[in-house]
This record gives C-alpha cells, structure tokens and sequence, in this order.
DNA sequence: TATATGATCCCCT
DNA sequence: GGGGATCATATAA
C-alpha cells in the first residue's frame, strides 16, 4: 500500500551517499514527458554508483565541460555521450561542488511501450531498456536534458517513489565496462534487481553477492 | 594539433 | 564471445 499518486523524488533523496540513491532507486518509477506531451516510464531495474574519489567517475579529476552537470547539488539529471553514438543517464547525487551521480542503467517498461519501440525500431519490449544506451534511446534522452531539474512533474524527466525493495530482492555485482584500477574494478557499486529480466548484462555478470548495506562499502576505493 | 579511449550496442560466428 | 561503428572528450605534445 503505498499514497497515491506516488510522490515525486525531491532533492533531498538525491542529496545523499550515490551508493544509498543507488539502492533506493531501485524500484521507483523513471517518468518522461516527450516534447508531444506523451508520457513514458518505466520502474528502474539496475543502477550504478560513482564517487569522486572513484578514478572510474567523470567528476574525478576535477570540474570539465562534459561533466559539469556532477557538481551542482543533487536532483538534476547529467547526459553524457559514450562511443560517439549512445547517450547515458545518469541522476546528480550528494551536495553541490562534490561530484557525484548514479547511473541509471535499466528500466522495465510501464507506460508508452510503443513509443518506445517506435524510438528504438524494434519490437521487444525486453530489449527496449536493457542498458543505459538503450534506455535513451526508448526515451529520446540527449544531451538537451543535462543539467535539467528532475525533482517535479513540470520537468522534462522525474521519478516517482516505488514500492520499497527488501535487501533480499537486490544483488550487488561489479560495474559493467571498469578497466581504470583493481579497486574500481572490484567495487561492487552496481545493484539489481534479482532474477528480473530487464536487467542487462550477461548471466555471468549478474551474479551478484546479496546487497549488504555495510559501512564498509563508503571504504572500498 | 594529434592521438587514444570509452559507465555501449549490434551483428556476426 | 569477438569486432566494428563512430566521435566527444581527455590528455599529451
């Protein structure tokens, strides 16, 4: 039993720990209103965090043009094309001038399903979301939306509170395409939804230790 | 200016 | 499971 309708992630969700709006994100509902006015979404599936102190993270060596986005305060959306092709959303996390986001890497479609196939030319719903290039691609997310205010239903983009996931439904796993250090490499800053088929990824890479939500995590770098 | 690379996807084998 | 597409960005010279 959750209010309905489901309120609207405010700032202060996004301003804190990205590992902790990582997790939490699990499960909440990633809403999109097209320029046209349709409306898209989908409940978020597999996400990933990124710390400054993360040589693997955008912000990591300081404030750039690309990635300016990351150090303003949470609740704001930053874009980034990847492989010259792809565009990748993610959600600014923690406070202002600190560098920080979680990316936002699956969703498992809800409303505007065919919207979405239209977006991506194709016709299975499980492949219209399953990646973060993907995703943008089904919800016409570009470079045009970095920067932008996700906290209200009057924005380009917005997410809405979920059902609450037990520990138990949630498996963490290394991140997906990490090649810069071994402890990078090994931080198990990427969370799923267990045995949900949206979620990217090969087999091999979703086998996740249970989510364990101890200190140490906020030490692994 | 020049070069290497990437928080990816798709198609091929 | 391997390679090509394709280019903004970072970094070096």
């Amino acid at each position: 039993m959750h209010a309905y309708p489901p309120p609207v992630l405010p700032a202060s969700f996004y301003q804190r720990h990205s590992l902790t709006v990582a997790r939490d994100l699990l499960g909440c509902r990633l809403v999109r209103r097209l320029p046209d006015g349709a409306v898209l979404s989908g409940r978020i599936v597999e996400t990933e965090a990124y710390t400054p102190d993360d040589p693997s993270c955008h912000a990591h060596r300081g404030e750039s043009p690309r990635a300016r986005s990351m150090f303003q305060a949470g609740g704001i959306a930053y874009v980034y094309l990847i492989y010259g092709m792809y565009h990748c959303l993610n959600v600014v996390t923690q406070a202002a001038s600190q560098g920080a986001a979680v990316l936002i890497r699956a969703i498992e479609p809800l409303d505007g399903v065919d919207r979405m196939a239209d977006a991506r030319g194709i016709s299975s719903v499980r492949d219209l979301a399953r990646g973060p290039g993907r995703l943008c691609q089904s919800f016409q997310i570009d470079r045009a939306l970095d920067g932008t205010c996700i906290t209200a239903t009057d924005c380009p983009l917005w997410i809405q509170s979920g059902e609450p996931l037990p520990d138990v439904v949630v498996a963490q796993t290394p991140r997906i395409g990490i090649n810069v250090s071994p402890a990078a490499i090994a931080a198990p800053w990427r969370l799923i939804v267990r045995e949900n088929g949206f979620v990217s990824g090969t087999s091999r890479q979703n086998q996740g230790q249970s989510y364990t939500p101890t200190p140490d995590w906020f030490d692994r770098l």
